[in-house]
RNA sequence: GGCGGCAUAGCCAAGUGGUAAGGCAGAGGACUGCAAAUCCUUCACCGACGGUUCAAAUCCGUCUGCCGCCUCCA
Protein backbone atom coordinates (compact mmCIF):
# COMPACT_ATOMS: atom_id res chain seq x y z
CA UNK A 1 0.00 0.00 0.00
CA UNK A 2 1.55 3.26 -0.84
CA UNK A 3 1.51 6.19 1.78
CA UNK A 4 2.24 9.67 0.77
CA UNK A 5 3.30 12.78 2.77
CA UNK A 6 0.86 15.44 2.47
CA UNK A 7 2.02 18.70 2.93
CA UNK A 8 -1.53 19.60 3.96
CA UNK A 9 -2.48 17.71 6.76
CA UNK A 10 1.30 16.74 7.42
CA UNK A 11 1.72 13.57 7.70
CA UNK A 12 1.51 10.03 5.54
CA UNK A 13 -1.58 9.26 4.24
CA UNK A 14 -2.87 6.34 2.11
CA UNK A 15 -2.58 6.89 -1.69
CA UNK A 16 -6.14 7.15 -3.27
CA UNK A 17 -6.59 9.01 -6.20
CA UNK A 18 -9.71 10.60 -7.26
CA UNK A 19 -10.19 7.89 -10.06
CA UNK A 20 -8.85 4.07 -9.37
CA UNK A 21 -6.30 3.56 -12.18
CA UNK A 22 -5.57 7.00 -12.79
CA UNK A 23 -3.18 9.43 -11.32
CA UNK A 24 -3.11 13.12 -12.44
CA UNK A 25 -0.37 15.34 -11.32
CA UNK A 26 1.08 19.14 -11.98
CA UNK A 27 4.41 19.73 -10.97
CA UNK A 28 5.23 23.58 -10.89
CA UNK A 29 7.95 24.42 -13.12
CA UNK A 30 9.99 27.29 -13.43
CA UNK A 31 10.50 30.81 -14.98
CA UNK A 32 11.96 30.16 -17.50
CA UNK A 33 14.64 33.48 -17.62
CA UNK A 34 18.10 31.55 -17.34
CA UNK A 35 19.27 28.02 -17.29
CA UNK A 36 18.53 25.99 -15.11
CA UNK A 37 20.48 24.59 -11.47
CA UNK A 38 20.72 21.81 -9.48
CA UNK A 39 17.71 23.17 -7.31
CA UNK A 40 15.44 22.94 -10.26
CA UNK A 41 16.88 19.18 -11.70
CA UNK A 42 17.07 17.79 -8.10
CA UNK A 43 12.78 18.44 -7.92
CA UNK A 44 12.53 17.39 -11.43
CA UNK A 45 14.62 14.10 -10.64
CA UNK A 46 12.06 13.48 -7.64
CA UNK A 47 9.30 14.10 -9.49
CA UNK A 48 10.45 11.82 -12.35
CA UNK A 49 10.63 8.83 -9.79
CA UNK A 50 7.39 9.52 -8.18
CA UNK A 51 5.48 9.36 -11.64
CA UNK A 52 7.51 6.39 -12.74
CA UNK A 53 6.92 4.29 -9.54
CA UNK A 54 3.07 5.38 -10.21
CA UNK A 55 3.01 4.01 -13.07
CA UNK A 56 4.90 0.92 -11.74
CA UNK A 57 1.93 0.63 -9.41
CA UNK A 58 -0.40 0.14 -12.38
CA UNK A 59 -1.21 4.01 -12.54
CA UNK A 60 -2.08 5.61 -15.79
CA UNK A 61 -0.31 9.00 -15.13
CA UNK A 62 -1.08 11.92 -16.63
CA UNK A 63 1.82 14.68 -15.68
CA UNK A 64 1.56 18.88 -16.52
CA UNK A 65 4.18 20.87 -15.94
CA UNK A 66 4.21 24.57 -16.93
CA UNK A 67 6.53 27.49 -17.92
CA UNK A 68 6.29 30.65 -16.42
CA UNK A 69 7.19 32.49 -19.62
CA UNK A 70 6.26 36.42 -18.72
CA UNK A 71 7.02 38.19 -15.30
CA UNK A 72 9.41 41.44 -14.09
CA UNK A 73 12.05 38.71 -14.74
CA UNK A 74 11.77 37.90 -17.94
CA UNK A 75 11.79 41.36 -19.17
CA UNK A 76 14.48 42.27 -16.97
CA UNK A 77 16.96 39.62 -18.24
CA UNK A 78 15.72 39.96 -21.62
CA UNK A 79 16.97 43.80 -21.29
CA UNK A 80 20.36 42.24 -20.01
CA UNK A 81 20.89 39.88 -22.82
CA UNK A 82 19.66 42.50 -25.02
CA UNK A 83 16.79 40.48 -26.49
CA UNK A 84 12.84 40.08 -26.87
CA UNK A 85 10.91 38.83 -23.83
CA UNK A 86 9.17 36.42 -25.53
CA UNK A 87 12.91 35.35 -27.71
CA UNK A 88 14.28 35.04 -24.21
CA UNK A 89 11.83 32.34 -22.98
CA UNK A 90 11.90 30.41 -25.77
CA UNK A 91 15.92 30.08 -25.82
CA UNK A 92 15.67 29.42 -21.60
CA UNK A 93 12.70 27.31 -22.50
CA UNK A 94 14.35 25.04 -24.79
CA UNK A 95 17.12 24.88 -22.90
CA UNK A 96 15.17 23.16 -19.97
CA UNK A 97 13.73 20.94 -22.14
CA UNK A 98 17.12 19.97 -23.34
CA UNK A 99 18.25 19.34 -19.51
CA UNK A 100 15.48 17.06 -19.25
CA UNK A 101 17.09 15.00 -22.34
CA UNK A 102 20.24 14.97 -20.97
CA UNK A 103 19.64 14.00 -17.93
CA UNK A 104 17.22 11.48 -18.66
CA UNK A 105 14.00 12.91 -17.22
CA UNK A 106 11.17 12.21 -18.54
CA UNK A 107 9.44 15.10 -20.00
CA UNK A 108 6.03 16.40 -19.01
CA UNK A 109 2.53 15.00 -21.10
CA UNK A 110 2.04 18.50 -21.47
CA UNK A 111 3.95 21.94 -20.58
CA UNK A 112 1.62 24.92 -20.54
CA UNK A 113 2.99 28.43 -21.06
CA UNK A 114 0.99 31.26 -19.12
CA UNK A 115 1.31 33.24 -22.47
CA UNK A 116 -0.58 30.51 -24.04
CA UNK A 117 -3.66 30.63 -21.65
CA UNK A 118 -4.10 34.15 -21.03
CA UNK A 119 -7.70 33.93 -21.92
CA UNK A 120 -8.29 30.78 -19.65
CA UNK A 121 -6.52 33.22 -17.00
CA UNK A 122 -8.59 36.28 -17.47
CA UNK A 123 -12.07 33.87 -17.47
CA UNK A 124 -10.70 32.86 -14.08
CA UNK A 125 -10.06 36.21 -12.33
CA UNK A 126 -13.45 37.74 -14.11
CA UNK A 127 -15.28 35.21 -12.09
CA UNK A 128 -13.58 35.34 -8.91
CA UNK A 129 -14.72 39.21 -9.07
CA UNK A 130 -18.19 38.16 -10.09
CA UNK A 131 -17.75 35.51 -7.06
CA UNK A 132 -16.75 38.69 -5.10
CA UNK A 133 -13.57 36.87 -4.16
CA UNK A 134 -11.46 39.41 -6.37
CA UNK A 135 -11.37 43.12 -6.83
CA UNK A 136 -10.17 45.58 -8.81
CA UNK A 137 -8.39 48.67 -8.57
CA UNK A 138 -6.46 51.03 -10.94
CA UNK A 139 -5.99 48.45 -13.26
CA UNK A 140 -4.90 45.66 -10.84
CA UNK A 141 -6.71 43.28 -9.89
CA UNK A 142 -6.28 41.21 -6.59
CA UNK A 143 -7.73 38.10 -4.32
CA UNK A 144 -9.50 39.17 -0.91
CA UNK A 145 -7.81 36.62 1.57
CA UNK A 146 -10.29 37.48 3.64
CA UNK A 147 -13.19 35.91 1.73
CA UNK A 148 -11.77 32.68 1.42
CA UNK A 149 -12.08 31.43 5.65
CA UNK A 150 -9.50 28.05 4.57
CA UNK A 151 -7.06 30.51 3.90
CA UNK A 152 -3.67 29.72 5.05
CA UNK A 153 -4.44 25.75 5.75
CA UNK A 154 -1.88 24.44 3.72
CA UNK A 155 1.14 26.63 5.49
CA UNK A 156 -0.02 26.40 8.75
CA UNK A 157 -0.53 29.93 8.90
CA UNK A 158 -3.03 32.46 10.07
CA UNK A 159 -4.59 35.78 8.87
CA UNK A 160 -4.61 37.55 11.64
CA UNK A 161 -0.91 36.07 12.64
CA UNK A 162 0.15 37.20 9.34
CA UNK A 163 -1.34 40.87 9.54
CA UNK A 164 -0.10 40.83 12.99
CA UNK A 165 3.49 40.08 11.64
CA UNK A 166 3.61 41.99 8.19
CA UNK A 167 7.04 43.24 8.38
CA UNK A 168 6.48 46.85 6.95
CA UNK A 169 3.24 48.79 5.56
CA UNK A 170 3.13 48.57 2.10
CA UNK A 171 1.63 51.43 0.75
CA UNK A 172 -0.50 50.47 -2.29
CA UNK A 173 -4.05 49.81 -3.17
CA UNK A 174 -5.07 46.73 -1.86
CA UNK A 175 -8.05 46.42 1.10
CA UNK A 176 -5.68 44.17 2.54
CA UNK A 177 -1.35 43.70 2.83
CA UNK A 178 -2.13 39.63 2.13
CA UNK A 179 -4.07 40.13 -0.64
CA UNK A 180 -2.13 39.02 -4.09
CA UNK A 181 -2.75 40.30 -7.41
CA UNK A 182 -4.64 38.03 -9.92
CA UNK A 183 -3.85 40.22 -12.97
CA UNK A 184 -1.21 42.97 -13.23
CA UNK A 185 -1.04 46.65 -14.51
CA UNK A 186 2.00 47.11 -16.48
CA UNK A 187 2.91 50.63 -17.97
CA UNK A 188 2.05 52.08 -21.14
CA UNK A 189 5.76 51.06 -22.52
CA UNK A 190 5.93 47.52 -22.16
CA UNK A 191 5.68 46.07 -25.07
CA UNK A 192 4.41 43.04 -24.20
CA UNK A 193 0.69 42.75 -21.90
CA UNK A 194 -2.49 41.94 -22.95
CA UNK A 195 -5.63 43.86 -23.01
CA UNK A 196 -8.32 42.99 -20.54
CA UNK A 197 -11.69 43.99 -19.08
CA UNK A 198 -9.66 45.83 -16.40
CA UNK A 199 -6.73 46.98 -18.44
CA UNK A 200 -3.72 45.94 -20.51
CA UNK A 201 -1.20 43.91 -18.26
CA UNK A 202 0.16 40.53 -16.77
CA UNK A 203 -1.33 37.70 -15.01
CA UNK A 204 -0.08 37.32 -11.74
CA UNK A 205 2.08 34.82 -10.82
CA UNK A 206 0.09 32.30 -8.64
CA UNK A 207 -2.71 32.09 -11.45
CA UNK A 208 -1.25 30.87 -13.90
CA UNK A 209 -0.68 27.58 -12.54
CA UNK A 210 -4.18 27.58 -11.20
CA UNK A 211 -5.84 28.61 -14.47
CA UNK A 212 -3.96 25.98 -16.28
CA UNK A 213 -4.17 22.67 -13.78
CA UNK A 214 -7.70 23.25 -13.90
CA UNK A 215 -7.85 22.99 -17.25
CA UNK A 216 -5.61 20.05 -18.25
CA UNK A 217 -6.48 18.19 -15.08
CA UNK A 218 -10.22 19.00 -13.68
CA UNK A 219 -11.39 20.58 -10.56
CA UNK A 220 -9.85 17.95 -8.59
CA UNK A 221 -6.37 16.36 -8.91
CA UNK A 222 -4.50 14.23 -7.29
CA UNK A 223 -0.92 15.54 -7.08
CA UNK A 224 0.52 18.76 -6.65
CA UNK A 225 4.04 19.01 -6.55
CA UNK A 226 6.92 22.12 -6.28
CA UNK A 227 9.99 23.23 -4.04
CA UNK A 228 8.93 23.55 0.18
CA UNK A 229 9.85 27.47 -0.83
CA UNK A 230 6.50 27.34 -3.07
CA UNK A 231 4.33 26.53 0.15
CA UNK A 232 3.56 29.70 1.03
CA UNK A 233 2.37 31.92 -0.61
CA UNK A 234 2.28 30.33 -3.96
CA UNK A 235 0.77 27.03 -3.20
CA UNK A 236 -1.56 28.52 -0.43
CA UNK A 237 -2.86 31.36 -3.34
CA UNK A 238 -3.44 28.31 -5.52
CA UNK A 239 -5.69 27.19 -3.13
CA UNK A 240 -7.38 29.94 -2.97
CA UNK A 241 -8.42 30.99 -5.64
CA UNK A 242 -8.82 27.61 -7.44
CA UNK A 243 -11.65 26.33 -4.88
CA UNK A 244 -12.77 29.82 -5.01
CA UNK A 245 -13.37 29.65 -8.68
CA UNK A 246 -14.40 26.16 -9.07
CA UNK A 247 -16.11 26.36 -5.49
CA UNK A 248 -14.81 22.40 -5.31
CA UNK A 249 -12.70 21.08 -2.61
CA UNK A 250 -10.31 19.77 -2.46
CA UNK A 251 -8.57 21.25 -5.47
CA UNK A 252 -5.40 18.75 -5.02
CA UNK A 253 -5.77 15.41 -2.80
CA UNK A 254 -2.34 15.24 -2.02
CA UNK A 255 0.17 18.22 -1.84
CA UNK A 256 3.94 17.18 -2.18
CA UNK A 257 6.87 19.38 -1.62
CA UNK A 258 10.68 18.44 -2.22
CA UNK A 259 13.44 19.95 -0.13
CA UNK A 260 15.78 22.36 -1.12
CA UNK A 261 19.12 22.35 -2.39
CA UNK A 262 21.48 24.07 -0.40
CA UNK A 263 25.14 25.21 -1.24
CA UNK A 264 27.72 26.41 1.69
CA UNK A 265 24.83 26.81 3.45
CA UNK A 266 22.18 28.85 2.02
CA UNK A 267 19.36 27.94 -0.74
CA UNK A 268 20.82 27.25 -3.79
CA UNK A 269 18.95 30.55 -5.78
CA UNK A 270 18.76 32.32 -8.81
CA UNK A 271 18.35 35.72 -6.57
CA UNK A 272 21.09 34.63 -4.22
CA UNK A 273 23.68 33.66 -7.20
CA UNK A 274 25.41 30.41 -5.37
CA UNK A 275 24.48 27.95 -8.02
CA UNK A 276 25.48 25.57 -10.29
CA UNK A 277 23.47 25.31 -13.72
CA UNK A 278 22.65 22.05 -14.75
CA UNK A 279 25.09 22.35 -18.25
CA UNK A 280 27.91 22.80 -15.93
CA UNK A 281 27.13 19.86 -14.04
CA UNK A 282 26.44 17.73 -16.92
CA UNK A 283 30.30 18.65 -17.84
CA UNK A 284 31.47 17.21 -14.90
CA UNK A 285 28.86 14.04 -14.16
CA UNK A 286 26.91 12.08 -16.17
CA UNK A 287 22.79 12.04 -15.95
CA UNK A 288 23.34 9.02 -13.40
CA UNK A 289 25.55 10.74 -10.96
CA UNK A 290 23.50 13.46 -10.96
CA UNK A 291 20.22 11.44 -10.41
CA UNK A 292 22.30 9.28 -7.79
CA UNK A 293 23.32 11.98 -5.93
CA UNK A 294 19.18 13.27 -5.23
CA UNK A 295 17.98 10.08 -4.79
CA UNK A 296 20.40 8.54 -2.18
CA UNK A 297 18.51 11.34 0.03
CA UNK A 298 15.01 11.59 1.04
CA UNK A 299 13.34 13.58 -1.54
CA UNK A 300 11.35 15.90 1.42
CA UNK A 301 15.34 16.77 3.17
CA UNK A 302 17.20 19.55 2.06
CA UNK A 303 20.14 18.66 -0.12
CA UNK A 304 23.59 20.32 0.87
CA UNK A 305 25.52 20.37 -2.49
CA UNK A 306 29.43 19.49 -2.15
CA UNK A 307 31.64 18.31 -4.98
CA UNK A 308 33.15 15.90 -2.18
CA UNK A 309 29.82 14.17 -1.29
CA UNK A 310 28.98 13.86 -5.32
CA UNK A 311 32.38 12.37 -5.58
CA UNK A 312 31.11 10.10 -2.66
CA UNK A 313 28.57 8.84 -3.45
CA UNK A 314 29.74 8.38 -7.66
CA UNK A 315 31.94 5.60 -6.35
CA UNK A 316 28.81 4.20 -4.15
CA UNK A 317 27.43 3.93 -7.91
CA UNK A 318 30.38 2.43 -9.11
CA UNK A 319 29.32 -0.90 -7.41
CA UNK A 320 25.97 -0.72 -8.74
CA UNK A 321 27.63 -0.44 -12.45
CA UNK A 322 30.04 -2.86 -12.14
CA UNK A 323 27.37 -5.69 -10.15
CA UNK A 324 25.30 -5.09 -13.72
CA UNK A 325 28.41 -5.24 -16.19
CA UNK A 326 30.02 -8.48 -13.83
CA UNK A 327 26.32 -9.81 -14.67
CA UNK A 328 25.93 -9.14 -17.97
CA UNK A 329 29.31 -10.44 -19.00
CA UNK A 330 28.38 -13.67 -17.46
CA UNK A 331 24.99 -14.00 -19.11
CA UNK A 332 26.42 -13.34 -22.46
CA UNK A 333 26.92 -17.34 -22.63
CA UNK A 334 31.04 -17.28 -23.02
CA UNK A 335 31.06 -19.97 -19.51
CA UNK A 336 30.56 -23.30 -20.16
CA UNK A 337 28.06 -25.07 -17.97
CA UNK A 338 28.95 -27.66 -15.48
CA UNK A 339 26.34 -30.24 -14.72
CA UNK A 340 26.41 -30.23 -11.22
CA UNK A 341 24.06 -29.63 -8.36
CA UNK A 342 24.15 -26.55 -6.87
CA UNK A 343 22.02 -23.90 -5.59
CA UNK A 344 23.39 -21.21 -4.30
CA UNK A 345 19.51 -19.49 -2.83
CA UNK A 346 19.97 -15.99 -5.14
CA UNK A 347 16.60 -16.08 -6.87
CA UNK A 348 15.08 -16.06 -3.37
CA UNK A 349 17.18 -13.72 -1.78
CA UNK A 350 16.78 -11.22 -4.72
CA UNK A 351 13.02 -11.93 -4.51
CA UNK A 352 12.88 -10.85 -0.87
CA UNK A 353 15.15 -7.63 -1.49
CA UNK A 354 12.92 -6.71 -4.24
CA UNK A 355 9.91 -6.59 -1.44
CA UNK A 356 11.91 -4.63 0.79
CA UNK A 357 12.86 -1.93 -2.09
CA UNK A 358 8.96 -2.04 -3.12
CA UNK A 359 8.02 -0.86 0.70
CA UNK A 360 10.51 1.37 0.75
CA UNK A 361 9.21 2.92 -2.24
CA UNK A 362 5.33 2.24 -0.86
CA UNK A 363 6.77 4.96 2.24
CA UNK A 364 6.12 8.06 0.96
CA UNK A 365 8.92 7.12 -2.25
CA UNK A 366 11.81 6.31 0.39
CA UNK A 367 14.48 6.11 -2.25
CA UNK A 368 17.14 6.55 -0.09
CA UNK A 369 16.33 3.66 1.74
CA UNK A 370 15.71 1.69 -1.79
CA UNK A 371 19.02 2.26 -3.12
CA UNK A 372 20.40 0.87 0.26
CA UNK A 373 18.40 -2.30 -0.72
CA UNK A 374 19.63 -2.01 -4.54
CA UNK A 375 23.50 -2.45 -2.58
CA UNK A 376 22.49 -5.24 -0.83
CA UNK A 377 21.10 -6.90 -3.88
CA UNK A 378 24.55 -5.87 -5.55
CA UNK A 379 26.41 -7.78 -2.55
CA UNK A 380 24.28 -10.98 -2.95
CA UNK A 381 24.91 -10.89 -6.72
CA UNK A 382 28.53 -10.18 -6.57
CA UNK A 383 28.95 -12.85 -4.10
CA UNK A 384 27.56 -15.67 -6.09
CA UNK A 385 29.48 -14.56 -9.48
CA UNK A 386 32.53 -13.27 -8.31
CA UNK A 387 34.19 -15.72 -6.26
CA UNK A 388 37.30 -17.50 -7.68
CA UNK A 389 35.22 -20.68 -7.51
CA UNK A 390 32.95 -19.50 -10.26
CA UNK A 391 30.96 -22.12 -11.71
CA UNK A 392 28.56 -21.47 -14.04
CA UNK A 393 25.40 -24.31 -14.11
CA UNK A 394 22.17 -24.22 -16.12
CA UNK A 395 20.36 -23.26 -12.89
CA UNK A 396 22.79 -20.98 -12.04
CA UNK A 397 22.25 -19.58 -15.55
CA UNK A 398 18.77 -19.12 -15.55
CA UNK A 399 18.59 -17.86 -11.68
CA UNK A 400 20.97 -15.02 -12.49
CA UNK A 401 18.92 -14.30 -15.39
CA UNK A 402 15.61 -13.76 -13.17
CA UNK A 403 17.98 -12.07 -11.12
CA UNK A 404 19.59 -9.46 -13.59
CA UNK A 405 15.80 -8.03 -14.89
CA UNK A 406 14.60 -8.33 -11.53
CA UNK A 407 17.75 -5.43 -10.36
CA UNK A 408 17.19 -3.97 -13.99
CA UNK A 409 13.59 -3.49 -12.81
CA UNK A 410 14.38 -1.87 -9.77
CA UNK A 411 16.85 0.80 -11.20
CA UNK A 412 14.51 1.55 -14.15
CA UNK A 413 12.29 2.44 -11.32
CA UNK A 414 14.44 5.10 -10.17
CA UNK A 415 15.40 6.33 -13.47
CA UNK A 416 19.06 4.87 -13.67
CA UNK A 417 20.57 3.67 -16.62
CA UNK A 418 23.83 1.90 -15.36
CA UNK A 419 25.48 2.55 -18.60
CA UNK A 420 28.84 3.71 -18.10
CA UNK A 421 30.24 7.30 -19.07
CA UNK A 422 30.89 6.21 -22.81
CA UNK A 423 28.92 2.79 -23.60
CA UNK A 424 27.85 4.57 -26.92
CA UNK A 425 31.61 4.60 -28.23
CA UNK A 426 31.85 0.93 -27.90
CA UNK A 427 31.60 -0.40 -31.66
CA UNK A 428 31.85 -3.75 -32.94
CA UNK A 429 35.13 -3.08 -34.72
CA UNK A 430 36.58 -0.82 -31.25
CA UNK A 431 36.06 -4.05 -29.17
CA UNK A 432 37.05 -6.39 -31.81
CA UNK A 433 40.48 -4.34 -31.46
CA UNK A 434 40.21 -3.84 -27.58
CA UNK A 435 40.02 -8.06 -27.39
CA UNK A 436 42.35 -8.34 -29.39
CA UNK A 437 45.06 -6.42 -27.48
CA UNK A 438 44.12 -8.37 -24.51
CA UNK A 439 44.87 -11.64 -26.28
CA UNK A 440 48.22 -10.51 -26.66
CA UNK A 441 48.35 -9.69 -23.06
CA UNK A 442 47.29 -13.06 -22.57
CA UNK A 443 50.23 -14.46 -24.16
CA UNK A 444 52.68 -12.13 -22.69
CA UNK A 445 51.53 -13.23 -18.82
CA UNK A 446 51.50 -16.98 -20.25
CA UNK A 447 54.86 -16.40 -21.09
CA UNK A 448 55.17 -14.73 -17.05
CA UNK A 449 56.28 -11.26 -19.68
CA UNK A 450 54.63 -8.92 -16.62
CA UNK A 451 56.45 -5.88 -18.10
CA UNK A 452 54.44 -6.25 -21.48
CA UNK A 453 51.39 -6.98 -19.82
CA UNK A 454 51.11 -4.63 -17.61
CA UNK A 455 52.21 -1.85 -20.38
CA UNK A 456 49.21 -3.04 -22.07
CA UNK A 457 47.14 -2.88 -19.14
CA UNK A 458 48.38 0.91 -18.13
CA UNK A 459 48.36 1.89 -21.84
CA UNK A 460 44.58 1.24 -22.12
CA UNK A 461 44.17 2.51 -18.81
CA UNK A 462 45.53 5.72 -20.03
CA UNK A 463 43.12 5.82 -22.89
CA UNK A 464 40.13 5.26 -20.16
CA UNK A 465 39.86 1.52 -21.12
CA UNK A 466 39.50 -0.38 -17.95
CA UNK A 467 41.02 -4.03 -17.67
CA UNK A 468 40.24 -6.38 -14.61
CA UNK A 469 41.16 -9.50 -14.47
CA UNK A 470 38.36 -11.49 -12.91
CA UNK A 471 37.73 -14.77 -11.36
CA UNK A 472 36.05 -15.29 -14.78
CA UNK A 473 38.41 -14.21 -16.99
CA UNK A 474 39.74 -10.86 -18.21
CA UNK A 475 37.20 -7.90 -18.64
CA UNK A 476 36.93 -4.14 -19.26
CA UNK A 477 35.12 -1.63 -20.12
CA UNK A 478 35.29 2.34 -20.46
CA UNK A 479 35.23 5.09 -18.01
C1' G B 1 8.93 38.49 15.68
C1' G B 2 5.40 34.58 13.35
C1' C B 3 4.85 29.68 10.82
C1' G B 4 7.09 25.05 9.42
C1' G B 5 11.09 21.60 9.60
C1' C B 6 15.71 19.33 11.06
C1' A B 7 19.70 17.55 14.72
C1' U B 8 21.82 9.59 13.89
C1' A B 9 29.58 7.29 13.33
C1' G B 10 35.21 11.22 10.28
C1' C B 11 31.50 12.31 6.10
C1' C B 12 26.62 11.30 3.46
C1' A B 13 22.16 8.90 4.88
C1' A B 14 17.64 5.39 6.23
C1' G B 15 15.11 4.18 10.51
C1' U B 16 9.01 7.29 14.31
C1' G B 17 8.13 2.29 20.72
C1' G B 18 11.37 -3.45 21.35
C1' U B 19 18.23 -1.87 22.08
C1' A B 20 20.86 1.24 15.16
C1' A B 21 19.83 -0.23 6.78
C1' G B 22 23.05 1.29 3.05
C1' G B 23 27.12 4.16 1.03
C1' C B 24 31.96 7.06 1.17
C1' A B 25 36.49 7.31 3.85
C1' G B 26 39.67 4.30 7.43
C1' A B 27 41.79 -0.44 9.61
C1' G B 28 42.69 -5.77 9.07
C1' G B 29 42.16 -10.12 5.96
C1' A B 30 40.91 -13.22 1.35
C1' C B 31 41.53 -13.41 -3.96
C1' U B 32 45.58 -11.63 -7.80
C1' G B 33 52.14 -12.50 -10.74
C1' C B 34 51.12 -7.29 -9.40
C1' A B 35 46.83 -4.43 -9.87
C1' A B 36 41.64 -3.52 -10.59
C1' A B 37 37.01 -5.38 -9.33
C1' U B 38 34.87 -8.35 -5.56
C1' C B 39 34.11 -10.78 -0.82
C1' C B 40 34.82 -11.20 4.66
C1' U B 41 35.85 -8.76 9.43
C1' U B 42 36.01 -4.13 11.94
C1' C B 43 34.11 1.07 12.86
C1' A B 44 27.53 4.80 16.77
C1' C B 45 26.81 5.63 24.46
C1' C B 46 21.24 8.29 17.95
C1' G B 47 22.48 17.36 20.10
C1' A B 48 21.65 18.38 25.89
C1' C B 49 18.54 17.79 30.18
C1' G B 50 14.06 16.05 32.22
C1' G B 51 9.37 13.02 31.70
C1' U B 52 5.88 8.84 29.98
C1' U B 53 6.60 3.36 29.32
C1' C B 54 8.24 -3.29 31.10
C1' A B 55 10.82 -1.03 26.85
C1' A B 56 12.50 5.42 23.30
C1' A B 57 16.94 7.43 18.32
C1' U B 58 11.63 6.79 17.87
C1' C B 59 6.22 9.75 22.26
C1' C B 60 5.87 14.52 25.64
C1' G B 61 8.35 18.95 27.75
C1' U B 62 12.46 22.38 28.22
C1' C B 63 17.04 24.00 26.24
C1' U B 64 20.89 24.56 22.48
C1' G B 65 22.23 24.67 17.38
C1' C B 66 20.94 24.67 12.17
C1' C B 67 17.64 25.32 7.91
C1' G B 68 13.30 26.89 4.99
C1' C B 69 9.14 30.27 4.45
C1' C B 70 6.92 35.08 5.86
C1' U B 71 9.67 39.47 -0.75
C1' C B 72 10.93 36.55 -6.51
C1' C B 73 12.23 31.34 -6.00
C1' A B 74 12.21 24.35 -7.72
Amino acid sequence: MLKVYNTLSRQKEEFDPVEDDKVRMYVCGLTVQNYSHLGHVRGAINYDVIRKYLRYKGYKVTYISNFTDINEKIIARAELEDMQPMALAYKYTKAFLEDLENLNIEKADHYCKATENIDAIQEMVQTLIDKGFAYETNGNVYFRVEEFEDYGKLSGRNLEEMIAGTRKKVESDKENPLDFALWKKVDESEEIAWDSPWGRGWPGWHIECSAMSLKELGKTFDIHGGGTDLIFPHHENEIAQSEAYSGVKPFVKYWLHNGTVNMSGDKMSKSLGNFYTTRELLEKYTADQLRYFVITKHYRSPIEYSDKEIESTNTSLNKLINTKNSLENVLKGKYDFKDIEKDVGLYEKVKKKKKEFLDAMDDDFNTALATGVLHEIATEINKVINVSNFVLTQQLYNDLKKVYNIYMELVDILGLTLQGEKEENKSDKFNELVNYILELREEARENENWEFADKLRDDLDEMGIKVKDTPRGTEWEIN
